[in-house]
DNA sequence: GTCTATAATATGATAGAC
DNA sequence: GTCTATCATATTATAGAC
């Protein structure tokens, strides 16, 4: 069976991964983003790494194996960064520093491989169902962690009800996802697409006006 | 050339579009909803309609014909319905009952027509170029009409500036569209999902305090 | 680690009978 | 309007040489 791990497998370096295995991946990832899963043959992956469809096998036991690959890379870089970036905040952040931090850094590592991420979100659905179940804890983790994550925020007070905070979190989830089909790097930074998000998520977590009794 | 139009094209009845014909559409984006455009054959979508592939050619001149109306139900319909609600209300109605009409709508719009809309969200980057190109023109127009209902929310004042409005409108579809991955009709209703989108939306538009003059 | 060759099967599309 | 039969090509995967 082929190497299926990420830690260490050095061949000659230290902790090299294999140049060979990494650009399989990488290629794997920009074409079922641009042609599905199964839009993307072995000789389509193999032709754009320069090298022939049995040579795949060397890495890869099959195209399933790649493709889990491709959506494992997806979710779990941009929860270790997610992640390292929460921690490294004080214990005292505020909510709206806290989310600030969540949602730009979800941003910064999506675009920051957006073949894997981007391939991820659109494939997962058409995927066989063997690999879509093997994948899911992976997904479901990064999720749990985001419900933590607002439940911080929300212990700050000032909130509505339970319901407001999964809805917020369904709303702020397609909306940082649906970056990848339109960000293009111009106007407007990542950074100031983060903090707009954040404000109308706590602007609409806040205890607000109801129609009753209208705002000024 | 098979036909290719909505409009009255009777066999025996005054406007019924062929039963056959409206059968394969539907099977045919059933399966691109969930195996993505390479990975539904004319056979797939043959057997499933109970004929055989070959049948399939008295209906449409090849498999791009088939995706290409699928794409374009999966937008016009919606279209319709919500271009027919935001006409039916008053020129008076206010930006809150105007953004919850189109908003509601364009959601019920979406899951009436479940396997249509998820089948052109999931597969339009997939297809082939000459088919997402035909199509694009279709969005575009549906895009075109959004701006306009934002701009008349706007036209009532309060907002903030331009960059906001457009941010908004973005932030809103990749939401709208994202409750096609998750709402399964439970304990929230669609006209509630609907009000607490409008309400965060239009809550992000207001002018609101600043960093430097936070709320109380 | 990469190749050629090949097995077994699936694909979009067409021809032509009924 | 649906069928059977078929063409030309593409698919995943394996065997085994270098």
């Amino acid at each position: 069976m082929a190497d299926t791990q990420r830690s260490s497998t050095g061949t000659t370096d230290t902790n090299e991964v294999s140049a060979g295995r990494q650009l399989v991946l990488d290629t794997a990832a920009r074409l079922f983003r641009a042609e599905g899963y199964a839009g993307t043959s072995l000789r389509d992956i193999a032709g754009e790494a320069g090298m022939r469809a049995a040579s795949l096998y060397h890495y890869f036991d099959s195209k399933d194996a790649i493709v889990g690959e491709v959506l494992r890379i997806g979710v779990e870089q941009v929860f270790d960064k997610v992640r390292a970036a929460v921690e490294a905040l004080p214990p005292e952040a505020d909510a709206q520093v806290l989310l600030q931090t969540a949602v730009h850094t979800h941003l910064q590592g999506m675009h920051g491989l957006q073949d894997y991420t981007c391939a991820n979100l659109r494939i997962f659905g058409q995927v066989p169902a063997h690999v879509r179940e093997a994948h899911l804890p992976t997904r479901d983790a990064y999720e749990r962690y985001w419900v933590q994550v607002l439940a911080r925020c929300a212990r700050q007070g000032g909130f509505d009800h339970q319901r407001d905070l999964r809805l917020a979190r369904l709303f702020l989830f397609a909306a940082m996802n649906g970056t990848l089909d339109w960000f293009q790097g111009g106007a407007v930074s990542l950074k100031a697409v983060a903090d707009e998000m954040t404000e109308l998520v706590l602007q609409g977590l806040r205890q607000r006006p109801s129609k009753e009794n209208p705002a000024p």
